[in-house]
DNA sequence: CACCAGGCAAGTA
DNA sequence: TACTTGCATGGT
């Protein structure tokens, strides 16, 4: 694994983690919790997430036994501070039927498969997208696959590592063909794009403070 | 005040 | 892998 590519992947890690220490991503007690954060957090940030994750919990409703008869209605009211409450609602139902009509409410039985599986059934869920999905592969079952979201995409870009017009599995590949297939290392470089992605040059294209300056940024410089 | 946040699906052409 | 629009609270 020591391709040209690789090589600079690892140099954005290792500066990433340099300036911002381990994120020990994903906060979640259970894999059901990280299940039901990743819905939540859907271009929404975490601090709201947080919220509504603590209304379930302090009620006792984060489990599928108590939020399977729950009407939809009544979830959006305790994830209200997520934003996007009743879609979200509807999504989280939607997940919570699929486990305990597929697999007894059981997630052995669906994380206990091969990862494309796993995928492909979590991607039939109205609600789960491809960088949802991934999450749950990724930070749920613990399984290597490189989660890509819209920062993943500005980063590499910026550096011209891949074309502005790149798409999802475009980016998931680069990752995927030039890195170790690490869960922990992909689980920690996600968290680090997603942490400076915040700060990393919105509009303009250099980032004067980012720990991502003088990373060689290809024939543009 | 404007802008953004750890996306996704439905609707349009 | 076509674009565009709706979804919504809360922090900066």
């Amino acid at each position: 694994m020591t391709t040209a590519t690789g090589e600079t992947l690892m140099t954005i890690y290792n500066l990433l983690f340099t300036a911002y220490g381990p994120q020990n991503w994903w906060p979640a007690e259970t894999q059901f919790e990280m299940m039901i954060g990743a819905i939540l957090t859907q271009n929404t940030s975490w601090n709201n997430v947080e919220k509504a994750i603590q209304n379930l919990k302090k009620r006792d409703l984060l489990s599928i036994e108590a939020l399977k008869d729950m009407p939809a209605p009544t979830l959006a009211e305790h994830i209200r501070p997520a934003g996007y409450f009743n879609i979200k609602a509807k999504r989280l139902k939607n997940l919570i039927a699929f486990i305990q009509e597929k697999y007894d409410g059981d997630l052995n039985g669906l994380f206990s498969r091969d990862t494309e599986t796993i995928r492909m059934k979590l991607l039939s869920v109205r609600g789960i997208g491809l960088e949802t999905a991934d999450s749950m592969i990724l930070y749920g079952a613990g399984r290597a696959l490189f989660v890509v979201d819209t920062y993943t995409h500005r980063i590499l870009s910026r550096h011209n590592l891949i074309g502005e017009e790149a798409g999802y599995y475009d980016l998931q590949t680069l990752f995927m063909d030039n890195l170790p297939h690490d869960v922990e290392l992909f689980k920690e470089f996600h968290a680090l794009i997603v942490k400076t992605g915040k700060d990393y040059c919105r509009r303009t294209p250099l980032c004067p403070d980012c720990p991502l300056e003088h990373v060689n940024r290809g024939v543009h410089g």
